[in-house]
RNA sequence: GGGCGUAUGUCGGAAUUGGUAGACGAGACGGUCUCAAAAACCGUUAGUAGUAAUACUGUGUGAGUUCAAGUCUCACUACGCCCACCA
């Protein structure tokens, strides 16, 4: 038979007898296995749907045969912006187009055998779905989580559009290329920042991937800093700054506050009145783009009043600037621009002091030191670009200039004075002062510890001008001008190193350091100073401790016609009146226009029958809300749905949930790690609280698979024409091919890139295991000699399926079946176990050769289960290793005595050899694994 | 700029979690079968030297910890993804 036909077979097979149904409610225990469900697009399945489709039915087969409800359903997340897109071109409504591209994906879904639940498909935009969408949110907006706010859009004045941040990528209409503008839109949010501890503190309830969990608690992005409050000078006002590096309040030299800050206009002097006002006015125009463009220039106003830093009593001049974001902590910031890179950048612009607050630690510190200030002295010679060094040869390698400071001497005379001394060199400009190391080393000359405080300065070279060096009698060194390549090379003592990369590149101090210049934090650490500043902050009663989350709201409203309708009424007399849940769904009308309006309204704000409506609460006339849902709301529930699809009394009964507990196992790109699994955790989160839900998280294991790249590495796309259609793979090569190679192509959590050489060579160990047919015989059992590799291979397989380690099973089952192939004959036994055990991966033609041998279907069987008494061995090889070299394996039995395994290392030839004129220092013996023979 | 991840033969990738690096597959080369080809089968395949035994080198770079490092620690480089004036 042909593969197309045994593919129909079984697949015909498994929909007559509804092999995969699952039945809420039986006495099997439960196993519910989520993937992504699919945007059925125009251009059909991608092969890296193929793959991860594939190793969740792999595991959802396993399972089954291990006695399991497995719960594998499919569905359509079918709202979307290319869907209307498509749909205004061509004057069709959108959910024909949907439904077309549906049937496509479904089909090729049935071609590729895999064993979902169809009895449960839903598509996101069926009016039975999202009549249950619209219903939650009310339950939003009935327990005061969703509310209108006033944010500003990306505006595409030329489509008369609003977009995404992604379609508006550089400021630039993704679509037609204009300039994006902001604009002013009232939109629905949900108060998803009220869940930022529940939603961080809730990941210890899941088994979601390492990575996957870093996504979701980078996205919250909690940060632990303090309030600090600064008073105003010569008024009894006060502003709060929020900062994460309370520590380096001593080096605060000034404020900012964010433009739109609410006291500025108050404590502006008088004369800077106008010149504030117009920088406001100005920032007000400026789109969000505009102002977080990045490598900007930065901008700013003085205001004409001064802050009392609370630590130190310093008056410190206030500023607004457009860096400082008015919806992040408080819309205010202390400038600490030495140990800030914004801040750095504006008090340079603005000639604002900056002072050193933390230093940079090299070498180790040492319990007895002795203290020294120092300097380390770069000459760049601009007209051949080369930098002056000292070269101590075999004595200490390539330096700089270096020396420590006299009484009283400040850093840059004794950088003067040593360049005098140890090279000669007078005529210098001095460039700049950078920030200072705090450096410890050890003096082989003096035989001591020291600790210095280095400040690296950079001079230019004016001229050859040189006077004879003065030296001690022991400084043996080359002057050498050298290039940046040389010093980079050859240049390799820490502080030299450190001090090179400091004046080449100027900028804030970032790192972790020791504090100086900062009273009671002198000489603590980063973390050890933040704690103790908050200490003081809060006894001195002029700050305190304070968690701040980088997640924001949920801006819930898009100005587009193919998502969910808000279920909402605007009447003038009774303001925002939710629709009665009785009057659910609240449909999308019937036409085939789809132009947005003139000023950026949803598609819907033109078709004034729909719009018109009554008030719900007082039957005066009243309109609809005209914006739609996000495409993140439909897909943030829709595994709940899953579990009671056809439920018309509500989103799904308890009894289900309970049933099913929670997701087993979810599946998906690693795109979507952060964002929809936050919304659709939140969404649960939200509906546990009310009580809807039984489990605060609904998802247990989550796990990220790789992309499937094209062959040369890229992005598969139709401009790059690397694009492979699983169509044509299944016509050629046949679907159990398809799948062992996508299963085989590499780890399953990373990206590969398509290999069709590979493909064949999945192709050839299906032609491998079919062969093997010829040699079964009819006997009965298990063949002897194949057991140990039969059980490690269950072992093995089953692991694996559980591990997302499909390649490696793969490898196992090819290793079995070669062995298979080194004999002359197999039993029956032997040929259903391996194909039981391939079966999860390659379905069909495993079904039919088990088929021919006259077994019944694998599907209904058992799962095999390892002996473990099988795979005990008796005798192993290990390596014999002198001085972590292997010279030799020897054979010892699993139970072998530690004497006698390395009687038999000493005595193995080889390790003879090495061993001759050494003497033994140790012999290490790791029972059953290696033995090693230290000798000197 | 930040966060996360990755780096192993010609290629995709293994490595019992610190214990014989390169499983399995692909490709290449040589052979068997054949009038021939395909398929299949057998052999070789990290590099260098050697007929061989064997020796040396080798998991992006540089240091370190250890009897022992692809695996742990630190620094760096390149690439990928996500985020980004987040204080």
């Amino acid at each position: 038979m042909k593969f197309n036909e045994i593919e129909k077979k079984w697949q015909n097979y498994w929909e007559s007898k509804k092999s995969f149904e699952a039945i809420n409610g039986t006495q099997k225990p439960p196993y519910y296995i989520l993937v992504e469900f699919p945007y059925p697009s125009g251009s059909g399945l991608h092969v890296g749907h193929v793959r991860s489709y594939t190793a969740q039915d792999a595991l959802a087969r396993m399972k089954r045969m291990q006695g399991y409800n497995v719960l594998y359903p499919m569905g359509w997340d079918a709202f979307g912006a290319p869907a209307e897109q498509y749909a205004i071109k061509n004057h069709i409504h959108p959910k024909e187009a949907v439904q077309e591209n549906i049937k496509t994906f479904k089909k090729q879904m049935k071609t590729l055998g895999f064993s979902f639940d169809w009895s449960r498909e839903f598509a996101t935009t069926d009016p039975d779905y999202y009549k249950w969408t619209q219903w939650q949110f009310l339950q939003f907006y009935k327990n005061g989580m969703a509310y209108k706010d006033t944010i500003p859009v990306n505006w595409c004045p030329k489509c008369k559009s609003v977009l995404s941040n992604e379609d508006a990528a550089g400021g630039v209409c993704e679509r037609c290329g204009s300039k994006v503008v902001q604009k002013e839109k009232s939109q629905w949010m949900l108060r998803m920042s009220d869940y930022s501890e529940d939603l961080l503190t809730g990941l210890e309830d899941t088994n979601f991937a390492e990575r996957v969990k870093l996504g979701q608690i980078n996205w919250i992005g909690k940060s632990i800093g303090a309030n600090i409050n600064f008073k105003i000078d010569g008024t009894d006002k006060e502003f709060t700054v929020f900062t994460t590096r309370c520590d380096t309040l001593f080096g605060a030299t000034y404020c900012v506050l964010a433009p739109e800050h609410e006291y500025i206009l108050d404590i502006t002097a008088k004369d800077k009145l106008d010149e504030v006002k117009a920088y406001i006015d100005k920032c007000a125009t400026k789109n969000e783009m505009e102002r977080t463009e990045l490598n900007k220039e930065k901008t700013g106003v003085f205001i004409g009043a001064y802050a009392i830093n609370p630590v130190n009593q310093e008056k410190i001049p206030i500023y607004i600037s457009d860096y400082v974001l008015a919806s992040y902590g408080t819309g205010a910031i202390m400038a600490v621009p030495a140990h800030d890179t914004r801040d750095y950048e504006f008090a340079k612009k603005f000639d604002i002091p900056i002072i050193q607050v933390l230093e940079e630690v090299t070498g180790v510190p040492k319990e007895e030191e002795s203290f020294k200030n120092s300097i380390v002295a770069i000459v760049h010679n601009p007209k051949d670009g080369k930098y002056l060094t000292i070269n101590w040869g075999k004595n200490g390698g390539r330096l700089f200039v270096g020396g420590t400071r006299c009484d009283g001497e400040s850093a840059v005379d004794c950088a003067v004075r040593e360049i005098a001394e140890e090279t000669g060199y007078t005529d210098l400009e001095l460039i700049g002062e950078d920030f200072k190391i705090n450096h410890h080393y050890y003096a082989y000359n003096k035989d001591k510890y020291f600790e210095i405080e280095a400040t690296p300065i950079l001079f230019e070279l004016k001229s050859d001008k040189r006077e004879k060096q003065k030296l001690d009698e022991d400084e043996n060194f080359e002057v050498e001008w050298v290039d940046k390549k040389v010093v980079e090379k050859e240049v390799v003592y820490e502080l030299h190193k450190k001090s090179f990369e400091y004046v080449l590149d100027p900028g804030a101090m970032i790192g972790d350091g020791i504090h100086i210049n900062s009273g009671f934090l002198n000489g603590l650490n980063k973390q050890e100073a933040i704690d103790k500043m908050i200490e003081w902050l809060e006894e001195n009663g002029c700050g305190e401790k304070k968690v701040n989350y980088k997640m924001r709201d949920w801006i819930f409203s898009r100005q587009r016609f193919w998502g969910e309708p808000i279920p909402m009424i605007y009447c003038e007399k009774c303001g925002w009146v939710p629709m009665k849940e009785e009057d659910l769904p609240l449909l999308l009308p019937d036409v085939a226009e789809y132009e947005p309006t003139e000023d950026g309204e949803s598609p819907l704000a033109n078709i004034t029958d729909w719009v018109n409506t009554t008030c719900p609460c007082c039957g005066g006339a009243a309109r609809r809300e005209t914006d739609t849902m996000p495409n993140w709301a439909g897909s943030s529930w829709y595994f709940l749905r899953f579990m009671d699809p056809h439920n018309d009394k509500a989103f799904a009964s308890m009894d289900a949930m309970k049933y099913w507990n929670r997701v087993d196992w979810y599946n998906g790109g690693m795109e979507h790690t952060a964002r929809h699994l936050l919304y659709a955790r939140f969404w649960v989160q939200f509906l546990y609280n009310i009580g809807l839900v039984p489990n605060k998280e609904m998802i247990w294991t989550r796990v990220s698979h790789g992309m499937v790249l094209g062959s040369n590495n890229e992005k598969m796309s139709k401009s790059k024409g690397n694009v492979i259609n699983p169509d044509d793979i299944v016509k050629e090569y046949g679907v159990d091919t398809l799948r062992v190679y996508e299963m085989f192509m590499g780890d399953y959590q990373m990206d590969v890139s398509w290999s069709t050489d590979t493909l064949r060579g999945c192709k050839r160990f299906l032609d491998k295991v079919i062969r093997l047919y010829d040699k079964v015989e009819d006997k009965k059992g298990f063949t002897a000699s194949l057991e140990m590799i039969q059980n490690k291979t269950i072992k093995k397989v089953t692991d694996d399926l559980l591990n997302l380690g499909y390649n490696t099973a793969i490898s196992a089952l090819m290793i079995l079946a070669n062995n298979y192939d080194n004999l002359e004959s197999i039993s029956k036994d032997d040929y259903n176990l391996l194909l039981t055990l391939l079966n999860p991966i390659a379905p069909h033609v495993t079904e039919e050769l088990n088929e021919m041998i006259g077994y019944s279907p694998i599907c209904e069987g058992k799962w095999p289960v390892c002996d473990e008494s099988k795979i005990v061995e008796e005798e192993k090889e290990i390596a014999v290793q002198v001085n972590g070299k292997v010279r030799a394996t020897i054979n010892i039995r699993v139970d072998e005595e530690e004497e006698s395994i390395k009687e038999k290392a000493l005595k193995a030839e080889n390790v003879i050899k090495h061993l001759d004129g050494k003497e033994v220092v140790k012999i290490i013996v790791i029972k059953g694994k290696i033995v090693n023979i230290v000798v000197k």
